[in-house]
RNA sequence: GCCGACGUAGCUCAGAUGGCAGAGCGGCUCACUCGUAAUGAGCAGGUCUGGGGUUCGAUUCCCCACGUCGGCUCCA
């Protein structure tokens, strides 16, 4: 319990300088420098992975006309979630989601067969009106960002496609060393649009590739999304709740609704079928999910500061600086504690902090151009010639391999 | 949104039958110039969440709002 208070990632995430929130906006995060490095070297992945696996970006507007959403289903179904605004006359929402903006783009060139799987990804910032009490630090927010793509393909890609994103999903779960992760297959909500046979075939289809993948599942009947069955993946935080983030949805719904089509290889025009999913599910959930599982102590290629240089006197402070110069144009994440303070207060905070690397430096380090390596967590300290250090630093820090090329 | 609890300094928390607001950490200043988990001294810092009410007097009691926490429900 008291473990649990001490990883809980809403205490964390201020001690560790990464985010706050404040009463002028209830459920919106704000992230501070350190937070931005967090998430912008989990992105650096994430866009490798991604690149490897197929996928282009995409950026769509955050505030689109309200009729898009009447004709997508949104309003509908989604309405009490959403935020509204008028401008000049016409009524705008903020998206909740980004499928129909990204159907724009689809539809903004005509598509063949040929193109198929076009796999769009999209870091689209969201806003749900949540109810108020369900906010939970970043758990539950009002505004997220979502690594969401859209797959779209032919009815007999659909199985692969799925097949990939549970593959990709279990490739970058794997690299944080998930293994709470359940997967849930959700079905047809009282709330939704498509016919029955659309459903039928959309579950079943889901289902053929969580046997093929060999992924265990349990059933979560009528929890689908609005326009389609989906997929899944829970992972549980400190407290043992579990937290939704990977997802994989089928959706016959939205290209009949949003008039999608393509040129198949008949020469007429058909249907393409969308496969909305995410994988990390939203940044700021995914971001909480990672604070609480590594208790703060982010991995090196993560941490928001991977070195940290303490002189051991202000004399010592210009050497210092050298160091870090040398560390940074090798790409580490580099400060310097030039505070007066004791070299025993400067390690305890850097300790403190979570930082993966702490390099001393005082007479000796200057006079042999070296530094003293002290590692998270490890009272041992090994001296190192400045140009070994780097090497090796840089070897820690190397963010994981994604999917090599074949 | 619903049920319950809570809201005192940047953070963690004391406090008083209703009578001048407290500590530690952090911050600032000064001294120290230090070799691997806290150097010392001094100073600053508060509309006691906000708005009403009761009262000679409210941070304290009552009402309302907002926020947070726990749960329900809902989701990424």
């Amino acid at each position: 319990m008291e473990m649990a208070r001490q990883r809980d990632h809403r205490r964390l995430g201020r001690e560790l300088g990464l985010f706050s929130f404040h009463d002028e906006g209830p459920g919106f995060p704000f992230f501070h420098p350190k937070g931005m490095r967090v998430i912008n070297a989990l992105l650096d992945y994430w866009r490798r992975e991604h690149v490897a696996a197929g996928y282009e970006e995409t950026r769509t507007p955050i505030m689109l006309e309200r009729t898009l959403w009447e004709r997508s289903g949104h309003w509908d179904n989604y309405k009490d979630n959403m935020y509204f605004t008028t401008i000049d006359e016409v009524d705008f929402a903020v998206k909740p989601m980004n499928c129909p903006g990204g159907t724009l783009i689809y539809k903004s060139e005509q598509h063949s067969y040929r193109d198929f799987p076009l796999r769009m990804a999209e870091l689209g910032q969201v806003h749900r009106h949540e109810m108020s009490g369900v906010l939970h630090g970043l758990f539950r927010v009002r505004v997220f960002t979502q690594d969401d793509a859209h797959i779209y393909c032919l009815p007999e890609q659909v199985e692969d496609e799925v097949v990939g994103v549970i593959e990709l999903v279990r490739r970058m779960y794997g690299t944080f060393g998930f293994d709470r992760v359940h997967v849930e297959l959700s079905t047809r909500p009282e709330k939704s649009i498509g016919s029955d046979a659309m459903w039928k075939t959309a579950e079943s289809a889901l289902a053929a590739a969580l046997e093929r993948a060999e992924l265990p599942y349990t059933l979560n009947p009528g929890d689908g999304a609005f326009y389609g069955p989906k997929i899944d993946f829970h992972i549980e935080d400190v407290m043992g709740r579990t937290w939704q983030c990977a997802t994989c949805q089928l959706d016959f719904a939205m290209p009949e609704r949003l008039d999608l089509d393509y040129v198949g290889e008949d020469n007429q025009r058909h249907r393409p079928v969308m496969i909305h999913r995410t994988v990390l599910g939203s940044l700021e959930r995914f971001l909480a999910i990672l604070i609480e599982h590594y208790g703060g102590a982010l991995p090196a290629w993560l941490a928001p500061v991977q070195v940290a240089v303490v002189p051991v006197a202000d004399r010592h402070i210009g050497y210092a600086q050298q160091v870090r110069c040398a560390l940074e144009s090798e790409g580490l994440r580099v400060e310097v504690d030039s505070r007066s303070e004791s070299v025993s207060k400067k390690i305890r905070d850097g300790e403190v902090s979570k930082v993966p690397f702490m390099l001393v430096v005082g007479e000796r380090e200057v006079e042999q151009h070296s530094v003293t390596l002290r590692s998270r967590g490890n009272r041992d300290t090994q001296p190192l010639a400045l140009s070994e250090a780097a090497t090796a630093l840089v070897a820690k820090c190397t963010p994981p391999a994604v999917k090599p090329c074949l």
